[in-house]
DNA sequence: GTCTATATATCGATAGAC
DNA sequence: GTCTATCGATATATAGAC
């Protein structure tokens, strides 16, 4: 990259995807509150209009940023679910979502905390996508399907508890085998889930 | 209140514990992101600066607003838990506080989506006030204090799991009762809270 | 597809009168 | 303890040139 400036590099073209990464470290350093089209375009050494032609609008942005992260979720936990029993696959997607929200704080609070609308298509598949996750093993561990709902539900609100609580108050080491415990146990004591 | 207008009220004296409620209407109706000094002020008819007699910025009037959510959780919480057996307390312990999230949503938001600063010694105390509410019975029910420690955790994140889940995504009936459900569940297999 | 320039709006916070 | 007035910063979004 001889002379050009860095403001030449996104011109015409990768804007869009540059877009979505800068968001994501913006998110990173100062958080959904300081997250402003503004700031992107400042960081990227764009216009501020130039976002426009690729986003509608700051909701269609943080959007894309919440699709992104939820391909990202996404990927991790098939890639700890592939294999071990039942038990184990949610116990151990249970351990990543909270180490998700741990090592990507950021895209965490992109997918859950930036005020999105929920019923827009994109995230609607999304947490449908990754809900699947879950329910794969509980149909192997209950025996009905009503049942494995109640399961997947229980396992599921457990990470997000684990995770949001990680994010909100601060680090704590120990929180993703914290959450894989509590599945554990959950598993064990099902048959109180009415 | 004859001819007085509105502004008069809160002039001299009233002022602070009109802002805190005012700021609890606001945020229930328009959500943390569009809440600002200037909305509260003109709410209550009063000058932009008069807040600033009273809290110090932003951040101060919410944390007010955080402490006042705390309290008011807090009561809720030692009414549920007067009687009944241990897990019967821990049980409603956390139906109730995902109850409070669906009922109280801003305030619940307050508590814990306004970004404010944990380390404040008046938030820091209100959290262990109410996690003794859950630690309590956690005690009857585990041999050690580590055990009732890793215990309430588990409790506490689950409660939180449903209460954010519900909160973020839109209403459902029965989330207090299957965040109960679930506490039994964690209950009964906790010896696997390793 | 990006730029310059701008309209429009709102905010937090302060100074000084009363 | 509240008011008027205001500064300075920042935002979203659009219009029109290139």
């Amino acid at each position: 990259m001889p002379d050009t400036a860095r403001r030449e590099r996104y011109h015409h073209g990768a804007l869009r995807a540059a877009l979505i990464d800068t968001s994501i470290d913006l998110l990173a350093e100062r958080g959904l509150e300081a997250f402003s089209m503004a700031e992107v375009s400042r960081r990227l050494g764009v216009a501020q209009a130039a976002p426009y032609r690729h986003f509608a609008d700051r909701d269609e942005l943080l959007a894309a940023v919440a699709v992104h992260a939820g391909d990202v979720l996404h990927e991790r936990l098939v890639r700890v679910t592939g294999d071990g029993s039942p038990a184990q696959r949610l116990a151990a997607a249970s351990a990543e979502y909270v180490r998700f929200a741990a090592e990507q704080r950021p895209l965490f609070q992109a997918l859950y905390g930036a005020g999105l609308d929920k019923r827009r298509p994109d995230l609607q598949r999304m947490g449908e996508r990754i809900g699947a996750l879950f329910l794969a093993p509980a149909r192997q561990i209950c025996g009905t399907d009503e049942h494995a709902q109640r399961l997947t539900s229980a396992v599921i609100a457990t990470a997000h508890g684990h995770a949001t609580l990680l994010v909100d108050h601060g680090v704590d080491e120990n929180a993703p085998e914290d959450a894989a415990a509590a599945v554990r146990a959950l598993i064990a004591g099902r048959r109180w889930l009415t």
